[in-house]
DNA sequence: CCCACACATGCGAATAATTCTAATTTGCTT
DNA sequence: AAGCAAATTAGAATTATTCGCATGTGTGGG
């Protein structure tokens, strides 16, 4: 019974090998903000034989249930990474594409207020600044 | 000589009859937001013999040369607006699905902020609220 | 500890959005 | 009006993701 599979009991999923391989390598972290394509790749090379409809599927389910979190930066594929609680937003970098992560209070607190002011309820928001270094 | 005309030549593309066509509809502002497929709809409708391909090769153009803004909702197609010059950010409704526009400049100010303080020059940005109505 | 059965998986096909290809047509310069 | 580069077309190709279905597998109840 490995932390993997106390976390995927507690969130009512079956513990199967794709969802125990999956989670590892969200959880190893060698590359935050992975494609699902990312993860089949990873998948592949540590010879486990997993589909890529399953790697889909299983990013879907985890998402779901708060384990991960989707974003979808310009219009390029999702990229999912571990949701450890800590709110934050991205910055990515045009030429190099690197992703940075951020938070700023004054801009969450901004947003609600404006939320508010239009007669509505914040549930979610989504912002990427694009960036490239400085000269 | 229209003014869709001259915007054309302004920014060095030909006038063609595709051209004139989708500006004229994305000017039309009967619905802010379209999407590719909508413009090619309303083409359509409108008795005009113009390819799918050409609506995605014009507004790449298009948006190249300013004319226009493409922004990317949630996971949706992306949709497509005149540049009238008055940056905005966007607020979508979950529930209705619709699309309110706002501008704050202290979240742009805090933005420029963000990217200088990591050593970037802000290049753009994407903000997206998702809101609900209040109960 | 075993079994049934609901749930998961893998494959390949399907879909959706967008881009490319290659042959034809059209706008602009002279 | 003629010529050439640029634009258009339909359809094929790509990319990202989901679906359908036959088969395989965790897990709670006995």
């Amino acid at each position: 019974m490995t932390l993997e599979d106390q976390e995927l009991k507690k969130v009512g999923l079956k513990v199967t090998v794709p969802r125990i391989k999956i989670l590892q390598i969200l959880e190893s972290c060698l590359n935050r903000h992975m494609t699902a394509e990312d993860i089949y790749q990873a998948l592949r090379d540590a010879g486990e034989d997993v589909g890529i409809a399953t790697v889909y599927r299983v990013l879907t389910q985890f998402e779901a249930a708060g384990l991960i979190e989707r974003h979808n930066f310009d219009n390029g594929p999702a990229v999912y990474e571990i949701d450890r609680g800590e709110h934050h937003d991205h910055m990515v970098c045009t030429e190099t594409g690197k992703v940075i992560e951020f938070h700023d209070a004054e801009i969450e607190k901004l947003q609600e207020r404006i939320a508010t002011k239009n007669g509505y309820q914040l549930v979610g928001h989504n912002l990427v600044l694009y960036v490239k270094p400085l000269a």
